[in-house]
DNA sequence: GTCTAGGTTCGATCGTTCTCGTACCTCCCC
DNA sequence: GGGGAGGTACGAGAACGATCGAACCTAGAC
């Protein structure tokens, strides 16, 4: 096993409303989403997020963004970028993301 | 004490949308809330409604909506009537509502 | 080779949540 | 008064989630 970890990404189909509510549910993940949200197309380094936790705990916020289908992960290097999964939301959960970036806003 | 208790309901300004995602993400809670938005005016009774759990577990999921500003409770006689906030929730979370409605309908 | 920055893994703690059964209360009907 | 239906309170157990620190790995820069 590498450095970085398999970056296993569940088919948005499998993915279940309770699973998204609930991982949008954490303030600091809902921050990530919405900066990404904020330009949905762009990929941007996971270490460039500002968040008052441990580096292990951002881990685990990256674990549980990619299984529930929010984002995208992929390791460049020895770092990763991070992406909205915004098409694959907006199929599987029209609007979802829209208001709850709305909300926030 | 009476045997129907205290019936406190929040603020609505005071809920935050943590709160509310995490009352949404369990099924059975969710359940209720969709039942009650297919109408939303309509006052129900608890008993009524069909869920695999036991008495002292639904009062709990009552009190984890009604503490999420998501329905409001009123004691009549011996019961429990129970309605969606629907304006409170328009004006707070507009939109929320009827995207999670329309993801599941 | 060395050092650093980005990440993972492990193990642990702490709080919360869902769940239940039991006991109890209270309104209402007979 | 007695009984049933609707609900609460309490206590407990199991599962989960957020959090951390320490140890470790890897890629890249120097």
């Amino acid at each position: 096993m590498t450095a970085v970890a398999g970056l296993a990404h569940p088919d948005i189909d499998d993915v279940d409303l309770s699973t998204v509510l609930l991982a949008l549910a954490d303030p600091h993940r809902r921050q990530v989403v919405l900066e990404l949200a904020r330009d949905p197309k762009t990929e941007r380094q996971c270490a460039t997020f500002v968040l008052p936790i441990a580096k292990s705990t951002k881990t685990h916020h990256w674990r549980v963004l990619r299984e529930s289908g929010l984002v995208y992960q992929r390791a460049v290097g020895n770092g990763l970028y991070i992406r909205l999964r915004e098409d694959d939301l907006k199929r599987r959960f029209p609007g979802l993301l829209d208001t709850i970036a709305a909300l926030e806003a």
